[in-house]
DNA sequence: CCTTAGGTAGACCGATCTGTCTACCTAAGA
DNA sequence: TCTTAGGTAGACAGATCGGTCTACCTAAGG
């Protein structure tokens, strides 16, 4: 029986990614990075010619990793007015660390990482904008469901996603974790005024 | 006549400041302030015992010069409906970096601040929540002079919380620059909504 | 068994980090 | 004028940063 040596590139990217999210990118040396997988740092320059193509690596793993948690969560309830208020509830159970495959919530990992690369030509930060933009892309398919007007379409797609974006900055920096519930409620009433008129 | 000597701690205060803002806290070495200051470092840990003090200095100093450009711009139009969607413009002004009291928009300082620093915990982090909260408590104010009854000042209040902070976030990791001007526009058709019932 | 090639370990490098220390400079009061 | 106290300057210390280098270890092929 041969147990599989473990993937040390992808594990250098999960270890790297846990430690970035939950403390900065500054704020934790690629050391600390190699004492917890307990990977060489020649391996690790062996995989990534700098410190920052590690970060874009771990940008990349979570884009795929939330991604991929928000699609199912969307696609497992009738699509329409039901998927986009479930995007809500999805948000409300990572807010409250509810969902293992994410882990705990300590903010938006595209966010924080902005905060730490505010210029916009730098790498990592197009790469954070470039996640959001194809969460952006997800929400308006599913508003499209809905079978509206494009330009009210357009306009039902900026609300979702400001409210969505509002909701994690409240629930970071003032750990209000119910914001995704009254952004619920509050989306619920907007798409009945639309309805009524 | 007497040249006033500069006081050197509001001088180490902004000069911080400006740094910690648009390149990150962990990423600015206090060397460099004093460097761009002029001050030397035996001064700093006179005034401030360590980092994170100058830090929690640079926040508070942010906070009261933000608050104060954000009261008066909502006290120079008329009270109620008129003040609210002034915030949007204000916002506007502010992400196009057309503000110079506050400077070139790099994100909110406070959202970025706690990004770096997640721990709820964290002095840092708890400085820029209570920001946050008082300019929720000005925000709520303005809602009050629509004199709705109490529940539905607290959800405009919070759509209003939501938007702009949705705002920012789109303004900096995206670039949107002109995500306040969406927002407006969907507060204006929402407040109508509310209008109408 | 021997050779060889490539991934791995971790000591090491110069730069930079926060924070300290001594020596000095200046201004106020006797 | 002399004393004295406190702010100031910047060298310095120890730790840690990102990144490099040499020595080694292991597995495949003849």
């Amino acid at each position: 029986m041969l147990i599989l040596p473990m993937d040390k590139q992808e594990l250098l990217v999960r270890t790297a990614f846990k430690f970035f999210y939950t403390r900065g990118i500054h704020a934790v040396g690629v050391n600390l990075v190699l004492a917890e997988s307990g990977i060489a740092k020649k391996t690790l320059y062996h995989h990534f010619p700098s410190k920052e193509h590690l970060v874009e690596a771990a940008i990349r793993y979570r884009d795929h990793s939330y991604r991929t948690w928000l699609i199912s969560r969307l696609e497992n309830v009738p699509a329409g007015k039901l998927a986009l208020l479930e995007l809500f509830n999805a948000l409300t159970d990572w807010f409250h660390s509810r969902v293992p495959d994410i882990g705990h919530f300590n903010g938006c990992f595209f966010i924080n990482a902005s905060a730490e690369f505010g210029d916009q030509d730098n790498a990592i930060h197009r790469a954070c904008a470039e996640h959001k933009a194809g969460i952006t892309v997800l929400i308006r398919k599913h508003v499209g469901e809905l079978s509206l007007p494009e330009g009210i379409t357009e306009e039902i797609t900026s609300l979702i996603v400001l409210l969505k974006e509002g909701a994690i900055s409240m629930a970071h920096v003032q750990g209000k974790l119910d914001a995704a519930l009254e952004a619920k409620g509050i989306l619920e009433k907007v798409l009945n005024c639309y309805a009524d008129k």
